[in-house]
DNA sequence: TATTGTTATACTCTATAACTATA
DNA sequence: TATAGTTATAGAGTATAACAATA
């Protein structure tokens, strides 16, 4: 016996760690998030850029880069994807400033957009109990702070 | 008057969503790990690696793919790397599989490994209630498995 | 000078296709 | 054939340096 003694099923010494499983939570649920938005053929980072131009018309790249925490160089090549595809207005505003806006047909992916979001949100926290939706942003937000940014 | 009413503090319409503030806080984390692991010139993927195959001696790349979810094709490149660095060691095994151990040196560097990430998970729990810290990883299983994997 | 926007670049992580070697 | 390992490659995400344009 003994012969084909294999490993397969490995002890996870990370199972438990906050770091960990903050890490695997994360990457299933942008899985999952990309997967629903699929069909719009927009990624996540397509998808925040147009939510945030959406609720704040007329904002900027910078305005956009400290909102989402993305290095204003890193903004560049979204808002020019998004404006070849009709989805963005650029408007010169004051200064070297443009100002932001979502055309008609932006406005209207929009829509689906949220609908898409929704849809995720409302999966994601299916089986929740009342006491655990109030409080996992809260210790979300807590952790995030400890993690010594925001 | 209003001549230069800028935004420039933006509405930020993702806000409480789950997928937002998990990935935001996740991202933060990643961060904090990679500083404290700095000082050891690892990333936390060779972290990750090093306390799988120190709690598996013997184990495969294999085995660390899918205990990791990392694709086996993007396990070479890492196990080449702490191969270089003389703290993995490849042993023939059945087949075409390698096992894997730890050197002398690896166990050591191991040993800081676990002191970086315990200092981490206590700073990112310190001022959680006993009862947040009790729920955390439950809701973060609850909510890998709602992603729709694990 | 400080702010805004941009180009070029590079590194990490992740993913797929195609291949070799072994049971 | 199924499993283990590898190479090459490509796409995203993120980071810095250097620069141009404007107030």
């Amino acid at each position: 016996m003994k012969t084909t003694e294999k490993v397969s099923v490995l002890r996870d010494p990370l199972e438990g760690l906050l770091t960990y499983e903050l890490r695997k939570t994360s990457a299933a649920v942008m899985g999952a998030i990309a997967f629903e938005l699929e069909s719009l053929d927009l990624r996540w980072s397509d998808a925040s850029l147009m939510m945030v131009i959406g609720a704040n018309p007329g904002c900027t790249q910078s305005d956009i880069s400290r909102a989402l925490r993305i290095q204003p160089t890193n903004v560049v090549p979204l808002i020019n994807k998004l404006t070849r595809a009709g989805l963005l207005e650029r408007v010169a505003g004051e200064g070297r400033a443009v100002s932001l806006f979502l055309t008609k047909s932006g406005a209207a992916l929009l829509k689906q957009v949220k609908s898409a979001i929704a849809r995720q949100e409302a999966r994601l926290s299916r089986n929740l109990s009342q006491a655990q939706k109030a409080q996992v942003t809260d210790v979300l937000h807590l952790l995030c702070k400890n993690a010594c940014c925001d």
